[in-house]
RNA sequence: GGGCUAUUAGCUCAGUUGGUUAGAGCGCUUCCUUGACAUGGAAGAGGUCAGUGGUUCGAAUCCACUAUAGCCCACCA
């Protein structure tokens, strides 16, 4: 016996393990065309929040499904060992120590952070578990491994031997609180409002003021950033502006220091910003840095790694912080009669993306790679259509990034990440790079090497994870079969990030895209439209929601909500919807186990029976096709649909009463066992389960493994006599049925009464429902009588006939002569848009026929209804 | 400054080549403790499809402009 209520939490943990150590995840390569897809690897310090929940439910969806079709199936799992993040979580841990991570010196921290991992790393995956994910956990990788890391290693080689990774002294965006370089998409653009300062700088030779008054004869500069004055090498004009023309090559004075710099001109400037001259900072920022390289400015570098000033600042500000300096400086300035006057400015400023400090333009030698010949193959196999967008209009966006890719700086002043494999010769200096550290020197032969302290972004090694987890650069057996992947499945702010530059590593070293299609989907928000964070407090925990209702609530409930098109917004509420349908598919199942349905055969069929398997049938396909455009939400839509209205309100109704109890549950047995298939891919667990308790499945057999329904044959369509037309007539009866409910409520009618009720129909098949009508109507008689009869009766048209209820002992109002009157009123004016329609010859030449006939139906049904209506009014009145 | 996307019922959203009187879920109203299920059932109210103009016999759907919102990209100090 089933039990009354359904058990989420011990179903899900029992089939889950069940099905992980029987293997039901796994697969290996073998013949005909593989599914096979690489999860984006969470960090490693991550836990479960509903961006995952959302991602891999849509994952796990495609895959069980594509898995159930038959095909080959492997979903690959792992972690991304998230260089910044993780050093962030393990540093904070040992602040709590009262340590930094210099205390313990390289070596130590990075065996420290080797340990978290091991203690603590487990935890997404032990979550990714109660998802149901069906993951080959016995291929689970992670980015920092033993077979990732040789990936690595030989790649940065392979580029360095290409002459496409090379290093540089270059401005790089340089979080001083993690002490390290960003790469650009690392930086978060914010608004930030702020000030301009307009400093002035006297040129040389003009009398120098007295404190509190201006200079006679100085240019001035509106700056943002005025902490960074020490650091100036020139001021700059633009060379069509005239106004400043006669300054070009004279000196200024830089204020505060006496450094005398040049007035040069550049086109860089604008004329129209601020007072149209600039200062340049070569040292400190992006653009001030390539005027200098075209001046040949000198580059003063003012700040320390972590954001103060250095003894280049001039003594006062040494080891100030620096908006502690511009606080400083702004007051000498201004006391030094410099400043003229402030404004209040608005500009974004870059923050770091993991720890949110303001980000730094610091100057300094880093390893970059080139990005614009990875990219053009990219490209192309975007645009010739081997890899695919869904949908289609992130293509643009992919384009728009790529075709104005910047190089990529990847290096990073971390301890925790890939060492580089770069070498320098202690005695000569030679710079070596190999897959291994260098016995030799080639130039000197000297045999003592320093290797490259930094390490290299996070995304060195993701970029590689389509092919790194199947065994490159070993020809694995894997790689051959699941390279290149299907599907790829991501959010929207990765696109950049990973998956165009996965496309390039694929192509580069692989020779082929690393998947056919790209499925973006939107992000989780929260009710109010705002970012999930949990500084916000406004993130919801998919693992509460699972311990709330269960796995299968919630990824039913996501899959319903999702759009690939759009974000979603959710609250604890939407998640009910799930809860409720497992409750709803566990009691139609003891409601099937209550009445024993038994297999039988299907003979002599009812039109309801008929009207089920052809809805089954619809449904089989629908969900293939849906699925098979990545429409989810549809798919979720229509087998929702299906089992609840299709089999639970009418057919499990009409079974409770049919004529032949035994077949119609060997019908709705069958029928049922499709519709668990079906949700499979949504609702693992309760599926599963109840497969199982209606013996469906033996011990040892998983619906995981079952065919996923493709509906019925031809043959067995054509034995059973069933048909669209069948299909449709029993739609009309039930609209015939509703009608006449919704009659009943209008006047009133308690349920418990008996009321008499004539049907307007010449359909020959109709009268084979008078059961059935009776029944559904709660009908003492039900009389029919020829189509188009006229009956002073409250009545609704429907495609099964007209439906009417006699009045026959039930007391009416006044009020109805009212509402008559409504709605005659509003069938007046739809008659006259129909006449009208009609009586356009355009309409009726162009529109097709099929149009032009419902349309002539409807005028002549509303037609009737005006009559009947008016008949009814004179009863009231 | 460029680009993308939205705007449909009180709320969240469907609406796939333009074609009946625009749909669903939640919420709301009325009724129903009928042996699968009140996490349920039956019925109902509620929308000039952001605005304006255009194309068309016909527009929520196509085009243009406008308004509002959000996102992405971008070196105006």
């Amino acid at each position: 016996m089933m039990e009354k209520h359904y058990d989420a939490k011990a179903a899900e943990a029992k089939w889950y393990e069940v099905w992980e150590k029987t293997g039901c995840f796994h697969d290996e390569p073998g013949e005909g065309v593989p599914y096979s897809v690489v999860i984006p690897p969470p960090n490693v310090t991550g836990i479960l929040h509903m961006g995952h929940a959302l991602n891999e439910t849509i994952q796990d969806i495609l895959v069980r499904w594509r898995r159930m079709q038959g095909r080959n199936t492997l979903w690959l799992p792992g972690t991304d060992h998230a260089g910044i993040a993780t050093q962030n979580v393990v540093e904070k841990a040992l602040r709590k120590e009262g340590k930094r991570r210099q205390d313990l010196g390289r070596e130590a921290f990075v065996e420290r952070v080797w340990d978290w991992k091991r203690q603590y790393g487990g935890t997404i995956v032990r979550q990714q578990r109660m998802m149901g994910n069906s993951t080959d956990w016995s291929r689970e990788r992670f980015t920092f491994d033993e077979g990732c890391s040789k990936a690595v290693a030989k790649v940065f080689t392979q580029l360095y031997n290409e002459g496409l990774v090379y290093k540089g002294n270059y401005i790089v965006n340089w979080c001083p609180r993690c002490g390290t370089a960003l790469a650009n998409d690392e930086v978060e653009h914010e608004a930030n409002h702020g000030h301009l300062w307009y400093v002035r700088y006297p040129v040389v030779g003009s009398a120098l003021g007295v404190k509190g008054e201006p200079y006679k004869d100085y240019v001035m500069v509106a700056t943002t950033r005025p902490e960074t004055l020490p650091g100036d090498t020139a001021v700059a004009v633009n060379p069509k502006d005239e106004r400043y023309a006669h300054l070009i090559g004279k000196n200024v004075i830089l204020p505060l220091t006496g450094r005398e710099i040049p007035v040069i001109s550049d086109d860089y400037v604008e004329k129209e910003f601020g007072t149209g001259i600039v200062k340049i900072t070569p040292a400190h920022d992006p653009n001030d840095f390539l005027v200098g390289k075209r001046h040949g400015l000198a580059e003063i570098n003012i700040m320390t790694d972590d954001g103060h000033m250095n003894e280049l600042a001039g003594a006062k500000y040494v080891g100030m912080d620096r908006f502690e300096c511009r606080k400083a400086l702004v007051a000498d300035l201004e006391e030094g009669g410099y400043l003229d006057h402030i404004e209040d400015y608005d500009n974004q400023v870059g923050h770091c993306y993991r720890c949110h400090e303001v980000v730094e333009s610091r100057l300094s030698k880093q390893w970059f790679v080139k990005m614009k010949p990875l990219a053009e193959p990219a490209i192309e196999a975007v645009k010739n259509g081997s890899v695919r967008f869904v949908p289609d209009r992130w293509s643009k966006i992919y384009f728009n990034w790529m075709e104005n890719i910047q190089d990529w700086c990847i290096s990073r002043q971390l301890w925790w990440g890939h060492r580089i494999p770069a070498y320098t010769c202690a005695k000569c200096g030679e710079l070596v790079v190999g897959e291994t550290a260098p016995g030799v020197c080639p130039k000197c032969g000297a045999h003592e090497f320093e290797q490259d302290p930094d390490v290299l972004d996070t995304w060195f090694s993701s970029w590689l994870w389509p092919f790194s987890t199947l065994g490159w650069p070993e020809k694995t057996a894997d790689l051959d079969y699941y390279y290149p992947t299907t599907d790829l499945v991501t959010a929207q702010d990765i696109i950049f990030f990973w998956v165009a530059r996965m496309m390039m590593a694929g192509i580069h070293f692989m020779g082929k895209p690393p998947f056919k299609n790209i499925v973006i989907h939107g992000i989780v928000r929260a009710a109010d439209g705002s970012k999930m964070s949990k500084s916000k407090g406004n993130s919801l925990d998919p693992l509460e929601l699972i311990d709330m209702y269960s796995a299968d609530a919630l990824r039913f409930s996501i899959a319903l909500i999702t759009s690939l098109d759009c974000d979603s917004k959710v609250s604890k509420e939407k998640f009910e919807i799930g809860r409720n349908f497992c409750t709803k598919i566990w009691n139609a199942a003891r409601f099937m186990e209550m009445n024993g349905a038994k297999d039988a055969a299907f003979a002599d069929l009812t039109a309801d029976e008929k009207h089920i398997l052809w809805a089954t049938d619809l449904a089989c396909k629908k969900v293939s096709e849906l699925l098979e455009q990545y429409r989810i939400q549809d798919g979720a839509l229509a087998v929702y649909d299906f089992f609840w209205t299709q089999i639970c309100d009418w057919f499990v109704e009409y079974a409770k009463d049919a004529p032949d109890k035994a077949r119609a549950f060997a019908i709705l047995r069958d029928v049922f066992y499709k519709a668990l298939r079906l949700l499979h891919p949504y609702m693992p667990f309760i599926t599963e389960e109840v497969a199982h308790q209606l013996g469906y499945l033996k011990d040892g057999e998983t619906i995981m493994r079952a065919d996923f329904p493709k509906g019925y044959s031809e043959e067995e369509k054509a034995a059973w006599g069933i048909s669209q037309e069948v299909y449709d007539f029993v739609n009309a009866k039930r609209e015939a049925i509703t009608a006449l409910r919704g009659l009943r409520a209008e006047y009133k009618v308690p349920p418990a009464t008996y009321v008499k009720a004539t049907i307007a129909t010449d359909d020959p098949l109709a009268k084979g429902e008078l059961d059935s009508l009776k029944k559904a109507m709660r009908a003492e008689t039900v009389d029919f009588v020829p189509a188009g009869s006229d009956l002073a009766m409250p009545s609704k048209i429907t495609a099964f006939g007209t439906v009417y209820l006699s009045l026959e002992g039930l007391v009416d109002k006044a009020a109805e002569a009212k509402r008559i009157a409504g709605e005659l009123a509003k069938l007046a004016g739809f008659i006259k848009s129909s006449e009208a329609k009609l009586a356009n010859e355009n309409f009726v030449a162009h529109a097709p026929e099929a149009v032009v006939a419902e349309a002539r139906r409807k005028l002549a049904e509303n037609k009737e209804k005006v009559a009947q209506l008016e008949k009814l009014a004179k009863l009231f009145a």
